[in-house]
DNA sequence: ATTGGTGCAAAGGCTTTGCAGATCG
DNA sequence: CGATCTGCAAAGCCTTTGCACCAAT
């Protein structure tokens, strides 16, 4: 069960750096343009993989497709309701205080924080 | 286009509350064994109603189906990995500190807390 | 009497799976 | 060579939609 590199491999990390939070499919489009024959069953199955490995993240927002992130370093996610793009927000200080008691008793290996609302563009956008 | 009060509408609220953040199909089981007509459709239909009448909470996790809150106050959810539950945490005090300059720009409209991990339960059963 | 709600069946969106053939090491 | 990876098609899961009938106000 050795993981072997492939061209397809490669392309999608590609695709993950160039493109903001993009969604499988988006990715999948971008990789056509220059190998039209990938498929998007191995898209999905190479992000999957790559997220069980920890090293891509992803977001879930609302019921749609999931967006894929390559910063994995820790940080929370602005969401716009209305264009629906994702925002890094820096780590620079999300402080989850959680009750006394709750953290001995689980243990917790992922903490999101996910703000929703409108970004500046669509706020503006609203107002007219 | 006045909302009118039927039995299914009032059971659904029932079940959201005597049940612990469930998803449509438990809340459509619970609510079958009283009226076995009751349709899945209409549990999801007024289920999402009550979202964007922000009467209840929808916590989506994974890809798997949404669990809805009857809890609408802010508090935070710990999310088990292996047993799959829901916990709500109180919300006495997380505090999520945004980089300045980003709240001024954007409108926050909700703010989600999302831990993840392994529960008392579930992290003794890993150990054996 | 209106017209919103319900149940049913079918469709829809996103993701996964089974399988045969191609490919990396 | 052998095991993993790919592409294709089909299936799967959760949710929504269209439509005719039912029922709350």
């Amino acid at each position: 069960m050795t993981k072997r590199n492939t061209i397809q491999k490669s392309l999608i990390v590609e695709s993950l750096h160039k493109l903001d939070h993009p969604t499988a499919e988006e990715i999948w489009q971008d990789i056509s343009a220059k190998i039209p024959s990938i498929s998007l069953t191995t898209v999905y199955r190479n992000l999957k993989q790559m997220v069980e490995d920890n090293s891509i993240l992803a977001v879930t927002v609302d019921k749609g497709a999931i967006k894929y992130d390559s910063e994995i370093h820790p940080h929370a996610h602005f969401y716009c309701l209305s264009c629906g793009k994702i925002v890094d927000i820096p780590p620079s200080g999300f402080v989850p205080k959680i009750p006394e008691g709750f953290l001995e008793e689980v243990e917790i290996t992922k903490t999101e924080l996910l703000l929703s609302g409108y970004c500046a563009e669509c706020k503006i956008k609203e107002k007219n």
